[in-house]
Parts: structure tokens; C-alpha cells; sequence
RNA sequence: GGCCCCGUAGUUUAAUGGAUAAAACGAAGGUUUCCGGAACCUUUGAUAGCGGUUCGAUUCCGCUCGGGGCUACCA
């Protein structure tokens, strides 16, 4: 039990032996000291004054003598208004961070028998992956890393949209233009050589349209009319016969584009341990449907088609099936959930898709509700707000600043040329230094993107670089190193036993309040699906050390029992940064 | 039109209904030859507006004003 539980349950103790309150723990309101109050934990006793029918003060006072009675960690206290500022002994907390130091799996949980699916990543095979992706993937993986810390069985999986028009767009474009150029031959990366087809196809579709002899005004009208799109119509026809031709080039060109999400993936240190195409589950789904309309959950419209009637739960009328028959995207997504479970019988299936999907989800979930899958509570879409520049939505057409590919390197040549700039790793060679850019640069991006909570847009200006300075992913990884540093130097630990009659400083006292609340961030941030909550401890953490760094000799410390406790701190604070940053994907050097 | 999300210092972000709203960047000034200055310390400055609920509201509710999204037999 937490010392927060602890208190919690002395003070429900208190309030329901002598007021009768009935209350339970979750009453409690209990949260660390305001930094501007003497105090470790502060009890708000305003809820409990209708129980003890005194004023706050009275009340407050009352609480903290029996509670430094009862729990026989309390200093001392004092009372401001309705807050109840608890003083733990120092002895205490040098157990507490003698506790943390000799446990290794301190802020990871035991399995929990809970297995989750996550899906991310989910790109088009038209083109290459954008800084849209990149925050998908990040989330996605880190939400991976933290649902495992809490004792969750995860399996991650991502679905390739490799099927459709906007495939054979590029493939008619490559058809007509490419002379049988390869990626190997012209040196292009996969996905970014089918992506420039796609981007011929486009400008000739453009120009086509102009040549039409009374062109519709509508845009869209008159491109349908082009003979490139004409084209495409056909091709996209041929591929669902299943024309060996067509289907060869199709499955050529993809397995391209694979190829250079598989480079992009690798860099990112992402992965996963299924791959779903859209190709093959395009047509499931009809059975579950007729299913739902034999059980009379779904129904017939007049016009043929098959839809729910979502109208009492807020939302609209959905067709699940067309008047043909044929799949559409919600068809197909209800069998694959459906499958999926029963690949992997998971408690929980977690969908990181953005929030201009949030409608979607919602009927999803529903649908597979209302056909009685018990699974389907389990469904939790981890929406996320889109990146934009300062002008608005990043397109395509604005080039390589949304790039997934471009933003990297561009985030690895500032680390390299800031790395230079400073000139600490002389004795470094070649290939340790190219790993050490691609820490630094990949960790400055991955702490970007995933600071913010996922469903607040991300303002990225491509003018401003990615900030290495301040509240920033390199910022941390630099804290490491300084303590790495420190730990060469001082050798062995030294046990923390012998130093219980130790007097700690406000700020060593700060740390270890801090290093004790990262199993309660883990959790929450598991719960609430927000890796943004432990980017933003790690930050804090970090800012409280190098301030108690600045402050308190270490190595130098004139006391010995002061050099125990502040090396002990410094190698638990470095402990617990890796732990967090790892959670975020980032690794964090010893050298930098 | 209907539904959903967002609005916090000049900028980018924090704050389970709790104390005088916290940081970073920017700007200005500083850090005992200091264990790593990618650091530390000062100064500067914000809850879009109006009501309501509450002992207490950035947080919950309503309206207004801004920004975005969804509202396909597209994905």
C-alpha cells in the first residue's frame, strides 16, 4: 500500500469510528504539498467538515493529531484554512528511497492476465508517411511500453490500407510513365517513389481536365472525365477480377512501398507483431451484418441497404451494408474486430486512430455491442488531434515539411551539428556518434510530440527547428548523462542503511517525494491511455534534480553520511528518468 | 442546421473541483576557476466573454464569440 493509501485509510478510519461518516477512501482528497506550503502531503479537509460539524481549522487540527498518532510517520503538521500540510520524518523517506533503490521493477506491475490489442500506424500504400503517422506511431508505441508496465499482455498490430483507387492512381501514372523504373534503379526510398507517381497522376489529371471541351465547373466532375482517371476506374475493376497482370503490378509496387515503411518503422524503433491488409478483409463483414439482421438489430431499408439506428444514443442512422450487398468501411472494420478476437481473445482492443474518426468508433462500438459481444466494451479509441503549422492543416502539396522522413533527418542533422557545436564526445568514434545523433535527435522528436496530451493539436512551426533547450526530450536525456557522469565517478554504492539520523534538504526531500509518486504516474497514464502524463513527470524530475544538482555537493559533499544519500538520489534519479523516457520510446545516453 | 473537440503569459505547453494558475521558448540581467553551462538563478507576463452550481471553478452546467472536425451505400 501506497503511503497515499495509507493516509487515505487512517483518515476514513478516523472520520467513520468517531462521526459515523461512512465514507470510503476515494472521499479523501489527498495530494502532494503546494511548494509554497511547509508540507510533504496535503490533506483538503473541506469534504470531511460536514462529517465532524466543526470549522476547517478545527477539523484539520483534530485530523492531524490523531493521524500523526495513528501513523507514526508524521513529523509534524501544520494547518492553513481547510488544508492539512503533513510533515513526513526523514527517516521515512530514506526508507522510502532505500526501498525504491533495492527493488528494479519499482513502476512495473505484475501481469494482470489482461491481454490488449493495439492497432497504430494504419497508413494508405500511396504514399509515404507524414508527421500525421509520426504522432500515431509514437503514441501508439509508447501506450504499448505503459499498458505492459502496468502488467497488461499487449500484441501490437497495424492495418495497411493497400487497396482502392487512390493504389491504382499511382500505378496508372507509373503505367504510362515510368519506363520501368525501379527504387533501386533511380535510388528512391519505396513509399516516397510511389508517392510521386501519385503526384504525376495528379498533375496530369489536372492537366487533362483543362483540355476537355466544356468542362463541368465542378473540378472533381471534369477529372472524372479525363482518360488518366478513366484509367484508374479500369484498373482498380481489373485488380478486383483479379487480373494476373494488374494484380502483379500492384503487389510489386506495394511491397516497395513496404520496403520503406519497414526503413522509417526501424528508424523510429517502432513495431509490430502482426501486419492486417485491407485487401484481404475488404469484402468480410457481410455475414456479421446479415447476422445482426436476422437477430433484428440491424434492418432493411427501403432502398435496400443495411443500417442501424443509432438515433438513441445520440448519434444518426448508419448504413452498415450496401444495397448491393458490398462491403464499406464500417463492414469491413466489424469483421475484422470480430476476427481479431477471436485470434486473440484480448480484454481490451485499442484503435490509435485520429479524432476525425471519433464518429466512426463510436457506431463500432455500438454496433458490435448491440450484437451482443461482450468483447466490444473493451473497444477504446485512442483519438488524437491532427499536427498543424501555424497556417493550418498540413497538405501534402506543402512537401517535405510534413514528410515523416525529411522531419527526421532533420531532427537528426541538429543533433549532430549541436552535438559538434559542444564538443563533449571527443573520444568518441564514427558510429558511436552516429548513434548518439540518433538518440539525441530521435529523442528531441519523440518528446515533441508526445508532451502534449494526444487529443490537443500539436502547433508544429517546420520555420522554428524542434527545440533542444528547456522542456525538451534532449534536455532529460542530458540530466542522465550529468548523472552518469556522477556514478562513474563515485564507484561503489554504498548502503543506505546506516544513515537514518540523516537531516534531508527541502529539495533532496523534493526528489524523493517525486521518485515515489512514479508508480501513480505509470498508472494513471495507463488508465487515462496518455503518455503525455509521464513526459511530463520525466520533465520534472529532471528539473528538480539538476536544481538540487546545483545546489548540493555530491562527489564533494563534507560529510560522509551527505555523500551516501546524495549519491544514492543522484543513481535513483538516473534510474527513474530511463525507466520514464524508455516508456516514451526514448533512450537516454550515458555519454552525450 | 445537428453532433463532437479545442480556446490559459508574445509563443508552445501544465494544473483528480482546492491554497497567491505552473513551466519552457522569447526578451533583459546574473551564476564563488563549478562533480558535465544541452545546466542553474532573477525579472517580465495569461484562464476568450457573460451568467449558474459550490465553502471553493482553468476544471462542472448554460449562453455568446472565435478555431477545427464529423454529419457518404469514401476510406
Amino acid at each position: 500500500m501506497t503511503l497515499e493509501q495509507t493516509l487515505k485509510q487512517a483518515t476514513v478510519e478516523i472520520f467513520n469510528q468517531q462521526f459515523n461518516a461512512g465514507i470510503s477512501a476515494d472521499a479523501v482528497t489527498i495530494n502532494i504539498t503546494n511548494p509554497d506550503h511547509e508540507g510533504d502531503y496535503t490533506i483538503v479537509v473541506f469534504p470531511l467538515v460536514k462529517f465532524s460539524k466543526k470549522s476547517p481549522e478545527q477539523t484539520a487540527q483534530m485530523l492531524g493529531e490523531q493521524l500523526k498518532e495513528k501513523a507514526g510517520v508524521i513529523a509534524k503538521f501544520n494547518v492553513i484554512k481547510g488544508f492539512l500540510n503533513l510533515t513526513l520524518t526523514d527517516s521515512y523517506w530514506l526508507r522510502r528511497l532505500n526501498e525504491i533503490s533495492s527493488n528494479s521493477a519499482f513502476g512495473t506491475f505484475p501481469p494482470n492476465g489482461q491481454k490488449v490489442v493495439i492497432e497504430y500506424c494504419g497508413p494508405n500504400t500511396n504514399k509515404p508517411l507524414h508527421i500525421g503517422h509520426v504522432r500515431n506511431m509514437l503514441l501508439g508505441f509508447s501506450m504499448s511500453e505503459i499498458l505492459k508496465a502496468t502488467g497488461h499482455d499487449v500484441t501490437k498490430v497495424n492495418i495497411y490500407n493497400d487497396r482502392g483507387i487512390a493504389i491504382c492512381k499511382s500505378m496508372v501514372a507509373y503505367k504510362r510513365y515510368a519506363n520501368g523504373a525501379t527504387p533501386q534503379s533511380t535510388g528512391i526510398k519505396g513509399d516516397h517513389f510511389m508517392g510521386d507517381w501519385y503526384v504525376k497522376f495528379n498533375e496530369v489529371v489536372v492537366e487533362e481536365a483543362k483540355a476537355i471541351p466544356n468542362a463541368p465547373a465542378d473540378k472533381d466532375e471534369a477529372q472524372k472525365l479525363t482518360s488518366i482517371f478513366k484509367e484508374a476506374q479500369e484498373l482498380l475493376l481489373k485488380w478486383e477480377a483479379g487480373d494476373p497482370e494488374t494484380v502483379a503490378l500492384w503487389k510489386k509496387m506495394n511491397d516497395w512501398v513496404y520496403e520503406g515503411f519497414q526503413q522509417t518503422f526501424k528508424l523510429l524503433g517502432v513495431d509490430f507483431q502482426k501486419d492486417y491488409y485491407e485487401s484481404e478483409t475488404y469484402k468480410l463483414g457481410r455475414d456479421l451484418v446479415n447476422e445482426g439482421l436476422e437477430k433484428k438489430i440491424f434492418y432493411k431499408r427501403p432502398d435496400g441497404a443495411v443500417a442501424v439506428d443509432l438515433t438513441p444514443e445520440g448519434l444518426d442512422e448508419k448504413v452498415l451494408l450496401r444495397a448491393d450487398g458490398t462491403s464499406i468501411y464500417i463492414t469491413q472494420d466489424l469483421a475484422t474486430a470480430k476476427l481479431r478476437h477471436e485470434e486473440f481473445n484480448m480484454d481490451k482492443m485499442v484503435y490509435v486512430v485520429a479524432n476525425e474518426q471519433d464518429y466512426h468508433f463510436k457506431v463500432l462500438k455500438l454496433a458490435l455491442q448491440k450484437l451482443g459481444y461482450k468483447w466490444a466494451d473493451g473497444i477504446y479509441h485512442l483519438s488524437y488531434a491532427l499536427v498543424e503549422s501555424p497556417t493550418g492543416r498540413f497538405k501534402s502539396r506543402e512537401g517535405k515539411t510534413a514528410d515523416a522522413d525529411d522531419l527526421i533527418s532533420e531532427v537528426l542533422r541538429i543533433a549532430e551539428g549541436k552535438t559538434k557545436e559542444l564538443g563533449k564526445i571527443e573520444s568518441f568514434i564514427a558510429e558511436e556518434a552516429n548513434v548518439l545523433y540518433r538518440t539525441i535527435g530521435l529523442g528531441a522528436l519523440k518528446y515533441f510530440v508526445l508532451r502534449v496530451n494526444p487529443y490537443k493539436k500539436i502547433i508544429f512551426n517546420p520555420e522554428e527547428s524542434i527545440d533542444f533547450h528547456g522542456h525538451t526530450g534532449p534536455f532529460i536525456q542530458y540530466t542522465n548523462a550529468r548523472i552518469a557522469a556522477i556514478m562513474r565517478k563515485a564507484g561503489e554504492s554504498a548502503s543506505l542503511d546506516n544513515v537514518s539520523g540523516y537531516s534531508l534538504s527541502a529539495v533532496e526531500r523534493e526528489l524523493i517525494i517525486l521518485m515515489s509518486e512514479y508508480e501513480n504516474v505509470v498508472k494513471s497514464a495507463s488508465d487515462k491511455y496518455d503518455p503525455s502524463e509521464v513526459a511530463n513527470y520525466a520533465y520534472n524530475l529532471a528539473r528538480t534534480y539538476n536544481k538540487f544538482y546545483h545546489e548540493s555537493p555530491i562527489l564533494s559533499a563534507e560529510k560522509p553520511e551527505e555523500k551516501i544519500v546524495r549519491v544514492a538520489l543522484s543513481g535513483q534519479t538516473g534510474v527513474v528518468l530511463k525507466k520514464a523516457m524508455n516508456l516514451l520510446g526514448i533512450e537516454v545516453p550515458e555519454k552525450m
